[in-house]
DNA sequence: TCTAAGTCAATAAT
DNA sequence: ATTATTGACTTAGA
């Protein structure tokens, strides 16, 4: 219905490739105007501590010890059938969903520095994704994109405030403009990256700075466009706006090329694994001790917690990822060129008043009877486990570099000692806790 | 093959 | 209706 963006006027370049050219060229300048802007960011810039990698020493094998500790913990979880708790209700849904890939439609321009996977299985793969001229290749490319920096945070910020703005849910944004998946731009905006830390990651923030920096008109424009099934409107727009020939993602899951024939589900149905409480308690409780456990200690936790390995290491691997988004360490510019985000409208609606957030306070809830006590246990066997492995590594001290620059604080803050003393109580109801 | 980065997409939580 | 969470693919690089 309405198309609000009639104005079809103007060969708008596409913003993809205006930022490119800028860059390169010395024009410049018109970002540096707005003083405001730069007001906002310097602001912003907070102390930007370094990443702290706490990298932990090998941990090496206290498999043993650990093995021991964490059956005691688990119990013995009884369970025959592989898969957990996790099963699938109503399958229906997912019919409607059905929505054409889009972009089939061969890789246009593809402007900007993404690549385009789009091709099937054809591959000749031979030459490599070679990057349209437009974009000045390569070199040009990558220089400019050094020089370049985003905040990612002010720009999340500020694209969050947008779509509340306008109401635009995120998945409608997250399809349509960036060509990822709701819940990818959902995490994207509450842990934007750190810019400088971002690899091919950066095409999408890219996308979300290019839609911001359109005229309010032609950013509700490039959404309606999108919008609706109907290619033939799509067909249209889409150039005008410039904008986004949208960029399939590059890991889109090999579609089910069920084709045709209505019994798409070809037991394709992969049910989600949930862990169970008591895993990824367990899980959790190791990893704040030793966040990369050895293989040999990913094997044993897996066997006792009824689990893949595979699974182990994707929970250490997610873990670990995740947990160093947390402080969102900015990377100030050393020598880059910052790109100014337009401040959200209406600055912050902060009202003078303290409103002293971010209370520190860990008001740690007492957990339901058992729990705790499997909780403690876990700690302790996490707690030891570490302790031990640092112990050997002390000994080893074979001459891996680690980052020396850290502060190992954190361990020491540990309670290492032999912890709860007793290794674990053979009775310990924790049975009671499982299942 | 292993890790890390980038996501997907199911499903939880609001 | 929407947004948040999250186990596991998919891709690059050693």
């Amino acid at each position: 219905m309405n198309c609000s963006f009639s104005n079809g006027p103007a060969g708008l370049l596409s913003p993809l490739h205006i930022e490119r050219r800028h860059t390169s060229g010395s024009d410049y300048n018109r970002y540096i105007k707005e003083e405001d802007n730069l007001e906002t960011h310097l602001m912003m810039s907070s102390s930007q501590q370094q990443d702290i990698d706490r990298e932990t020493p090998p941990a090496v094998s206290n498999v043993e010890l650990a093995s021991t500790m964490i059956a005691s913990i688990i119990g013995e979880q009884r369970n025959s059938s592989p898969s957990p708790r996790a099963y699938q209700s109503g399958s229906k849904f997912s019919s409607a969903i059905k929505d054409e890939s889009e972009g089939l439609d061969g890789g246009h321009t593809n402007g900007d520095g993404s690549d385009n996977p789009s091709s099937a299985h054809v591959a000749p793969k031979r030459a490599k994704r070679v990057y349209s001229t437009t974009d000045a290749s390569d070199p040009l490319n990558a220089e400019i994109d050094n020089d370049i920096y985003i905040d990612t945070r002010e720009l999340c910020k500020r694209i969050a405030y947008e779509l509340k703005q306008h109401s635009i849910p995120q998945a409608i944004f997250a399809e349509r403009i960036l060509c990822r998946s709701q819940g990818t731009l959902s995490d994207l905006l509450r842990n934007p990256k750190p810019w400088n830390k971002l690899k091919s990651g950066r095409e999408t923030f890219r996308r979300m700075f290019n839609w911001v920096q359109q005229p309010l008109q032609m950013r509700l424009g490039i959404l309606d466009m999108y919008k609706s099934g109907d290619a033939t409107e799509m067909n249209v727009l889409p150039k005008v706006a410039g904008m986004s020939p949208p960029t399939p993602a590059q890991n889109v899951r090999q579609s089910r090329r069920s084709h045709s024939d209505g019994g798409d589900q070809s037991g394709n149905k992969r049910p989600r694994l949930v862990f169970t409480d008591i895993q990824k308690r367990t899980l959790q409780a190791i990893f704040r001790e030793t966040q990369r456990p050895s293989r040999e200690m990913q094997q044993t936790i897996a066997e006792h917690l009824r689990l893949d390995l595979s699974t182990v290491a994707n929970f250490f691997m997610n873990a670990r990822r995740r947990s160093r988004s947390g402080p969102n360490n900015d990377e100030p510019a050393p020598y880059q060129q910052v790109r100014p985000i337009t401040p959200p409208p209406e600055s912050p609606p902060r009202a003078n008043g303290s409103a002293p957030r971010q209370s520190g306070g860990s008001s740690r809830r007492l957990h339901p009877t058992s729990l705790q006590h499997v909780e403690e246990s876990v700690s302790s066997v996490a707690e030891s486990a570490i302790a031990y492995s640092r112990e050997l590594a002390a000994h080893e001290e074979n001459g891996e570099d680690y980052k020396m620059e850290e502060e190992e604080g954190e361990l020491a803050a540990i309670p290492d000692d032999q912890t709860v003393g007793g290794i674990y109580d053979p009775q310990d109801e924790v049975q009671a806790v499982s299942i």
